[in-house]
DNA sequence: GCCATGGCTAGTA
DNA sequence: GCCATGGCTAGTA
């Protein structure tokens, strides 16, 4: 990664943009931001700044529109997501055609 | 299920 | 080595 600070800000931006009700994938932040294959990446970006961006952390989810995080946080982020109106399959995972930011 | 990615950060939103 | 990922490739004729 050539520049840390410009790969944080474009990717804190870029999570911004995630409309509310849909989701979208670590990999595709990486990619709108400008850095294809940074998708592990990502998430570091997401559990630093989410609190000091107000980022909207929870509509970030893997490629396969499953919940990457474990635990009490998983249940928390599939609740945000619920919240919003977004829908889980009974595998516990959203439609990126339907809540996918990018195709929809 | 397995392996390539890419920077080096470790919290619980 | 690790990882809140991603893609199914892994070869160099």
């Amino acid at each position: 990664m050539a520049d840390p600070q410009s790969f944080t800000a474009l990717v804190v931006e870029t999570i911004l943009r995630i409309p509310k009700g849909k989701v979208a994938s670590y990999g595709q932040v990486a990619a709108i931001a400008g850095y294809p294959r940074m998708a592990r990446h990502v998430s570091w970006v997401l559990n630093r700044d989410s609190r000091k961006y107000n980022l909207p952390w929870h509509r970030v989810v893997n490629a396969s529109g499953g919940i990457s995080l474990k635990g009490e946080s998983g249940d928390l982020q599939r609740a945000l997501l619920e919240s919003e109106g977004v829908e889980f399959s009974p595998a516990g995972k959203v439609s990126m055609k339907l809540f996918g930011w990018l195709q929809g």
